[in-house]
Parts: C-alpha cells; sequence; structure tokens
DNA sequence: CATTTTTGTTAATGTAAGGTTAAAAGGCAA
DNA sequence: TTGCCTTTTAACCTTACATTAACAAAAATG
C-alpha cells in the first residue's frame, strides 16, 4: 500500500509562479495545498495539519512574516520556509528570528528546492519521533499498540496487524461505543469510496472479529447502511 | 562553570580569505582551527573534536567534498557547510549527498553567517541531546561499545563490528522496543533512501540478527513496511 | 413473500517487502 | 601490486499484504 505524502501549505500570491511551483510539488509527491494571502494561508493553517509551510514574504494584506508569526503561535514544531524575491539582510535575519527553517531566493533551482525540503521534514521527523501516547488503546482486555502494530490479550502474546487491520481497528477504537461511519473508514483509510475498497473493508472487518473473539465483551456491530460500532460490555 | 565555545574547524585554502573570516569568528567567540588545505583539515580533525566544520569547496589536493566524506566516515553527527564561490547546482546537490547541513556562497554577509552558524551548532544540539552522546549500551546480555565498534556477549570475546553493522545497532539500541523507521536508518547512515540501500541494510539485519543470536531472548523485528524493533524479552 | 441490497466469511491471486547467501566491487594498508 | 576487510549488488526464496471473487446470510424494500 502507498504511503501517505507529505502535507504542504504553499502561501504565494503570485499566481504564475504559485501555480507552477504547486503542480512541481505534486508531480514529486506532495500534497499541496495553495493559497493566494496571508489571510487564507491562516485560515487553510488552522484547518488542517502540515508537515511544512513555505511562506512568501511579499503579499498584500498580511506579509509572510507576520503569517509566520500567527503560525507559530499555534503550532511550534511546524518547518517554515520563506520565499524571497531577492537576498535582502534584513529580510533573512527577520526570518530566522521569526523561527524560519529556511530560506529561498527566487529563482532556485528546483532540484535544489526539493532536496531542501526533503531535508527539512526529514530532520523534523527525527526530532518529532517520541509522542507514542496516542498510539496506545485499550480494548476491553485487548492492549492496541498503532505505532507497533500489535494487539495483545491480556499480556498474552501480541499478534501483528497489518496496515490496515491496525488503522481500521485504531478508528473504531477512536469511536468506541460510537458510530464509525463507513465513509469516515474508506476515505480516511482507503482514500476512495467505491464498491470494491467497501468490501475490501468488510473482509477487514472479518479479521478484527476474529482476533477479537478472545474476548467475549468485545464486538464490532454492524448498523446497516452506516458503519461499524465497536462495543465493549460491562 | 562559564560555558565552553564551540570549535569550528574551518578548512580555507586562500589565506587571505581564510584569515579574515578566522579572526571574524574568533571575535565572536569561536574557537577556530584554520586549516590551509584538504589534507591538514582531516588531520586536524582527527586531533580533536569539532562542533562544527566549514569547508571550502575548491582546494588544491583534495576538494571539499572529499574532505566532507572523510569526515564523516569518523563521524556522522558533526555538521558540514560547504563555502563556494558561485552557486552550481551540481555542486550543491553533491554537497547535500555528502550529508551537507548548510551552503554558502561567497561572498556572504557576515552576520548571515552567523546567523546560520548560531542556527546549525543549536539545531545538533537539541537534536543531541537524546541520542548522540551515547556510545555504550546493554543490550540483554550484551555490551555494545559503539564508539570503539564491539560488541560483547557476557563478557566472552568481543566481536569487532564494521561501521555499517556498529551503526546500525547503535540506532537500533537508541530505539530498544520501539520502532525504528527504515527512512530513518537510511538517511541517517546511507544518506540516501532508495531500493538499493534499503537492501544493503537489510542485507546488514541479517548480520546483526547472527551476532544477536547468542542470546534468545534478544531479537530483530520487522514491522512491514516501517522499519524495524529491536526487543529485549523479559 | 419475492427481490434487491448490504454485509459476513473464506479462499485464491498477484504483488511488494523482507530474509538469506554468495559473488562482485570498492577501499585501504602492507 | 596483493590481500584483507567492508559494502553493494544480485539472485532466489519466503512471508506479508491487499484485493478480488464467490457464495452465504441478513436486512431492507415493496
Amino acid at each position: 500500500m502507498e504511503e501517505q505524502n507529505k502535507k504542504i501549505l504553499l502561501v504565494e500570491d503570485d499566481p504564475n509562479f504559485g501555480t507552477v511551483l504547486k503542480d512541481y510539488l505534486t508531480m514529486n509527491d506532495y500534497d499541496v495545498v495553495h493559497a493566494k494571502n496571508g489571510m487564507e494561508g491562516f485560515e487553510k493553517f488552522k484547518k488542517d495539519d502540515y508537515d511544512l509551510c513555505i511562506l512568501d514574504v511579499m503579499m498584500p494584506y498580511k506579509d509572510g512574516f507576520t503569517l509566520a508569526k500567527e503560525i507559530r503561535e499555534k503550532n511550534t514544531d511546524v518547518p517554515i520556509v520563506f520565499l524571497t524575491a531577492k537576498a535582502m539582510k534584513e529580510d533573512v535575519l527577520k526570518g530566522y528570528k521569526v523561527g524560519a527553517d529556511d530560506y529561498l531566493n527566487k529563482p532556485f533551482d528546483s532540484e535544489v528546492l526539493l532536496m531542501k525540503i526533503k531535508a527539512i521534514i526529514q530532520r523534523k521527523a527525527t526530532e518529532t519521533i517520541s509522542d507514542s501516547k496516542q498510539f496506545e488503546f485499550k480494548i476491553g482486555s485487548f492492549d492496541l499498540n498503532s505505532k507497533l502494530r500489535f494487539l495483545r490479550h491480556e499480556g498474552g502474546d501480541p499478534v501483528k496487524l497489518s496496515p490496515k487491520e491496525n488503522e481500521l481497528l485504531r478508528l473504531l477504537a477512536l469511536h468506541e461505543n460510537d458510530l464509525m461511519p463507513r465513509e469516515l473508514a474508506l476515505t480516511k483509510i482507503w482514500r476512495d469510496d467505491n464498491y470494491f475498497t467497501s468490501r475490501s473493508m468488510d473482509v477487514y472487518i472479518a479479521k478484527l472479529r476474529k482476533y477479537l473473539k478472545l474476548d467475549p465483551k468485545v464486538e464490532i456491530l454492524n448498523i446497516h447502511g452506516e458503519g461499524f460500532r465497536l462495543v465493549v460490555n460491562a
């Protein structure tokens, strides 16, 4: 199965340049959201999680530095890279002050850009390794570790889960005792909602039920036409 | 206790430029060792520990890239910055491949240089808090000394590890019982993530497993599509 | 009740990732 | 240069995974 693409927020007011850059990054397997100005950029930033922000410095209404400051208030970790037409010393210094990770002068070589992006995202990734709490779930007498992808029953031998099994069970656990809409799983895990992915999901539900049989209090119920519900009975 | 100045190795063959730069950095509280060519640079590097290496690319006898490669073999962590007269695309790419942390085009603004140096050293410092300084590991009934590159089982004869074996086992040990992402090892140790480096890594995993067989409680597990996990069972 | 739609389950298939060993290539020192 | 050690590449094999097909059973529909 394919790996999740890295998400980039690109804020650039020049429509030509912005579009070209977006296409180029998209071609290189990044998911790019393109905002045309600082305001829009901040709105989009709040709505999603990004692996990298590329901000043009010179923009009407709200310049890149101001935007960067706002972003930093919401998120101290996301890497920020500035784009600027010319290497003004003050700008560069100001950029680093706001917490920039790098600086690119237009015009720049696209391969160099790619290399830098890769390096920056990678760097952050290794720094951020220890946020493991959100990967552990208790499901009845089971423990699910969705980072290491195993399910353990009462301290016994852990069963390895495949990526899809793991993601699906994790989604169910996140909605424990509540409805997990079929459509949600399909768009989140399969990223496509059609007859075949839907059947595929049913196959995985069956697999999970088999694993969970060890604890009769735990079951996955179907809500016809709606989705599934992971329930843990008292 | 007062703080120790950061040590910089400057390798630059132009005597004028080199001296000016050295003086400037010294004025700004760095301890600078100035080598006049690649050979000398490598000698000085071996004799001491540095917080940063600044290497000119164009040098007689031994260019900056070659020197960087030698340095990387001795030390995978020390930050390296290249100096170059003009931004040749191939050079830049080559630099990043050898593990460069940044790139400076001559002539450059001295304040910008200082800012970058500070940022790079700082970055390494925070990265290094968790992993670097650690060279001795207890892995089940094994002792790994990754500075001297040997692995000993219960005080028996130590086995010499090759550089790659050593780095890989050290990375695994740093993440003991946790996931060590495949991609992390490839970018950290091989500095490139492609089919061949990935297969090469698998070969090394096999070698390590052979060494570790002496203690059945110690195993390297694979998490399909994610990476490896060094586990020590109770 | 007959029919359609949705879900349950198992098995078969194709592909990708990883395991293992050996040979080739590269580096380095004697 | 030779010889030794390390690393990469290749070959072949096994396992893991996701999808699809096939058929059975529920549930909805009218």
